[in-house]
DNA sequence: GAATTCAGTTAGGTATACCAAACAAATTTA
DNA sequence: TAAATTTGTTTGGTATACCTAACTGAATTC
């Protein structure tokens, strides 16, 4: 009763941080904050497919569940027994299925891991969709909210500073499939940023 | 054996390839090339200390890699009897552990894997150096080998690049932290940026 | 409204990856 | 060299995450 009511406040704490737009800042993790929960790369992934079907039909079915992971409909009864045990869905026998409040959050929390890798991935490594996609789904599960939100910023960052951006992107590519390195030209490309930039303040 | 006489085959074609250069660079995955075997993280683990010790002690123990893994040293019976099966060991009862050449092959990727991406987290996006090697640890399973040589080839290339480096990540996280950004600086940035390489090249 | 189809559950089985504790081989020490 | 210690193995668990196939409840069609 006292741990559940503690908890209530520090997750209410937590969003509180979460909505003043800390959100994509880096702060430091306090004894005080909500301990990252682990759960298991398999069950992270029946929460982040159940919040995705539930934003398309409202609720999720344990069909498309089974559909959307590749697994057997069997396999899923199973995993959906667990996901109402740790309170993360709302189920019942041959009922459609809801996220809990709880299990909303954590499946938000990874969704939002899931684009953010998936942007570093096709955006600046410039990985295939496809690739970037599957990759982005395996790492979601081995980083956590800090090295997302530094990774988050990295993005934003990359982007709006004139030092970097497409046009990097675009050299740094060419440099590593050409595999040549011409100081001769940084010069001009020094020179094409200021006249970028200057572009697009006036 | 015929399919082992092929298999042979096509590792010493990619094995070419590897020490031709190509290996921090970008080739298109052909059809002739060795697909990816697929192993567990678990083992995958186990290769990666193994090696480790092995270059540390000449020879792996089954106690040490218990302690690495923070495993008992029962479990670490089964699973080398299971690497052994699959040709990854050299390993009988009571004897010292030692990798195969195609152990050794798939232990180095790993540990390459891992060592790529701790230095993104920690030069990049500066996490904790703690941080940054677990987190290394859980994501060296989830990106392929095509991903690792992007990535490689993006850090080599971010801190060579006049408009990237040191100072560069020096601003994003001064920015990332303050969260202002202050356009009018830009043009100041960008005339150091050019300073600082005149000074590198001559 | 009975029959059919579709969706969800149950039961029994597999593989992985661990554990603890008893046991056995190898090594060290006395 | 015998006893004690260390190291490695075996055995009998547990939990997870799947599978297949039989079965049952719900929805649809005739």
């Amino acid at each position: 009763m006292y741990t559940t009511t503690f908890c209530t406040f520090t997750y209410f704490f937590f969003d509180l941080f979460y909505q003043l737009k800390y959100y994509n800042r880096d702060f430091k993790m306090r004894a005080c904050m909500p301990k990252e929960i682990h759960l298991s790369d398999s069950i992270e992934n029946f929460l982040e497919i159940i919040l995705e079907l539930e934003r398309r039909n409202k609720v999720a079915r344990a069909k498309d569940i089974a559909e959307k992971l590749g697994i057997q409909r069997g396999s899923v009864t199973g995993a959906l027994k667990k996901l109402e045990e740790k309170k993360l869905i709302n189920y019942e026998p041959y009922s459609f299925i809801t996220l809990t409040e709880k299990g909303a959050q954590i499946a938000k929390a990874i969704t939002r891991r899931h684009t953010v890798l998936k942007d570093f991935l096709s955006k600046v490594l410039q990985l295939e969709e496809e690739t970037a996609e599957s990759t982005a789904c395996r790492m979601e599960h081995a980083i956590d909210d800090l090295g997302i939100n530094r990774l988050d910023n990295f993005l934003e960052y990359f982007f709006q500073c004139p030092r970097t951006g497409e046009d990097w992107i675009q050299t740094f590519i060419e440099n590593s499939q050409s595999g040549k390195r011409d100081w001769e030209r940084c010069d001009q490309c020094l020179d094409n940023c200021k006249t970028r930039h200057k572009r697009n303040i006036f």
